[in-house]
DNA sequence: AAGAAAAAATGACCGCGGTCGAAATTTCTC
DNA sequence: GAGAAATTTCGACCGCGGTCATTTTTTCTT
């Protein structure tokens, strides 16, 4: 039983997340207080310390929840079928933008998400990841089903390897190596090359 | 002229350095305070911000030494005729134990390199990625003449896929999705994959 | 329904990263 | 070498993230 104290926690932490929704997306993630969040969630402020543990966790809540957004979106558009490279291709693009969208906020989010603190939620974490996976993986076990990757890899590594390389994508716009303009370009060679693979040998090149 | 500002300069940055490395080094980065550091240097506090921008920043200066310690310690150790696949395994891996060895340390070093602030040291972060490539690049480039990898790719893209593997690596690490020992049989894989590359072919494989 | 126990809310409080204006030191000018 | 100008040092101060003892609310017991 007991249902009132659960339904409250809930609607507690939907209201706070509601304030960040709002708040960090007109104020942005550094200069909202914890104090303004409470205020406007209707609560005292240590009480957001019973929801989260760290500003930082409420943020990737909020991110979490774009994220999902954003996979929904893209969830009806890609067309089952096309080359495994433009599949992954336009599914880390769309993150890609909404990472870059506003960089500091990207940049807090992926070094929380990238290297989190290790009491991080674990469910939260989870969470996210099997998101994610649910996505990706059945675009990549379609793609060994038609013959266009080896059908012996784990596809678990084979979403790795296009993961990793997403990384050094942001990575490197951060570092401000690669213009932004040029990111997709970039990412598409290399998704190309790890397809076809860094070794030398005689099957021929579709191109170049 | 006016040497004696410069000299005085030049010695109060090593002054904090020094500090850093024996209060990092004995109490780690969340425990040691600005106020600490500065007092261990013989400066006050505001002193420290003509100097360093951050806190992170002093940690960022801190690891880079370590880092280009460990990079010396191995420059002599790796043979160069090894295979591709060999010679970059040792490398990470040696960067892999130093960074996991101290965890909590290790997070921030990569949250602050991987995903650095905008406003960041240009030149510090430019000479810790000068001092990576020079490592890695002469390894690729003699791969790629010895015809174990292909010629016609950038060694930069090169780099980049190992470097992104490792990344994943540590991210799984920390996320608590690969347990330490298993590390190096993880990025040995992975980092066979993308040589082999992930499209299906018919030149014959190594193994499996 | 009353009182005990458990759980949750609260805001005063603490510690530290970072700022700023005043003071001290160095350099420049004549 | 005296005084002006420029640069650096400094620590009191501020704001915010996070804690904790106390109070309030909910649940359990009989």
């Amino acid at each position: 039983m007991s249902t009132v104290r659960e339904e409250k926690k809930k609607t507690t932490k939907k209201a706070i997340l509601q304030a960040a929704i709002r708040l960090f997306g007109k104020n942005g993630y550094k200069n909202t207080t914890i104090e303004q969040l409470a205020k406007e969630a209707g609560i005292g402020k240590g009480t957001v310390y019973g929801y989260f543990n760290t500003k930082s966790e409420i943020l990737y809540a909020f991110c979490e929840d774009e994220m999902e957004y954003i996979h929904q979106q893209l969830a009806g558009k890609s067309n089952q079928d096309d080359p495994i490279l433009e599949q992954v291709l336009t599914f880390f693009m769309a993150e890609f933008h909404y990472i870059t969208k506003n960089p500091g906020f990207g940049r807090l989010f992926m070094q929380e998400m990238i290297f989190p603190k290790p009491n991080f939620q674990q469910g939260q974490q989870d969470k996210a990841v099997q998101n994610y996976l649910a996505m990706i993986i059945p675009i990549i076990t379609r793609a060994q089903e038609r013959g266009e990757l080896r059908a012996e890899l784990d596809p678990l590594d084979i979403c790795g390897h296009f993961y990793a390389l997403y990384l050094i994508l942001v990575h490197s716009c951060y570092a401000k190596m690669t213009p932004y303009d040029q990111a997709e370009t970039t990412l598409r060679r290399l998704f190309t090359q790890v397809i076809e693979g860094l070794q030398t040998h005689q099957t021929s090149r579709s191109k170049v």
